[in-house]
DNA sequence: GTAAAAACATATTTGTTGATATGATTATCC
DNA sequence: GGATAATCATATCAACAAATATGTTTTTAC
């Protein structure tokens, strides 16, 4: 339903709001959130851009947050890849239309709207705060560091 | 937000419980939807084989409704093309999850579950009944039967 | 200042979805 | 029964998203 980019860009702000402190490399955020490690860079340049992450360069670089996390919803985080457009106009070009959405297209961008709401309703912060310290799905079993991950 | 296809079934399905008397061809169907002309064919033989549709050949065939439209719902309808999956296990991989998803996941679930809901409480009837004939968002201005497309 | 480690930028490849084209099959009309 | 008009089936093309690869720049450590 959203797209993988999508999915990929809330765990990486997820996992750098769990992370706020110290500054993670674009290989270890790679492995927490599975996300393709080359993948992961290109999605943090667009969140950059965006201002909700920054990147720091050469050794002792690496990627942070940017953003108050308590105040950016996952709303924002997803529309920074692909914006959820509502249906303010008949899809089928009808002029008359313009104002008032066939019965159909007012259902779909009700969901649309709803979704929205969905999403806005929780902020990265609030994700953290209602979890017990497995708000990523992390490995929380040992006191291993990095995942095993069996290939690539 | 729904894949393009899934608007085009939705469109062509409302368009076949208006017309469910005759049989429509696929023409008729592409001109009146705004589907791309060879692609509304394709989408009609995949309705066709969830049942919800079914084609005549020959002449005076032509594609009509195979479904009860007070029965069906958007949802079905939608599902036949790309089906909205719920999340069931984490998306991370982690076996600790299986039970219970991660802050995150669980509420992306949660916006798909609603979307389902919202889809699920509108039957193809609904949507006719709920218009004063402009279901579709069609042309009702006069008394042409057929749109004036500029193109192809 | 040189080497290493990191982000950054861009180009290329791959995979999936959307769309078209072409031929085969079926049914009706004359 | 032959011509026509339609669905059906399959193959191909185009556009876009996902992913990788390669090279450049910046910063730190020695």
């Amino acid at each position: 339903m959203l797209s993988r980019t999508a999915e990929y860009a809330l765990r990486i702000m997820i996992y750098l709001t769990e992370h706020a402190t110290e500054s993670a490399t674009a290989v270890d955020i790679a492995k927490a959130t599975l996300v393709p490690p080359g993948y992961t860079v290109k999605v943090l340049q667009q969140l950059g851009r965006a201002g909700l992450s920054k990147g720091q360069r050469g050794r002792k670089g690496g990627f942070a947050l940017d953003c108050d996390p308590t105040q950016v919803t996952l709303l924002e985080v997803v529309n920074v890849i692909d914006p959820l457009e509502r249906i303010l106009t008949c899809p089928l070009g009808r002029s008359e239309h313009q104002r008032s959405l066939c019965p159909l297209h007012k259902q779909i961008d009700h969901a649309i709207g709803e979704l929205e709401q969905n999403l806005s309703s929780m902020t990265l912060q609030d994700v953290i705060e209602d979890c017990d310290g497995t708000s990523l799905c992390q490995d929380h079993t040992a006191g291993r560091a990095s995942l095993t991950v069996s290939k690539s």
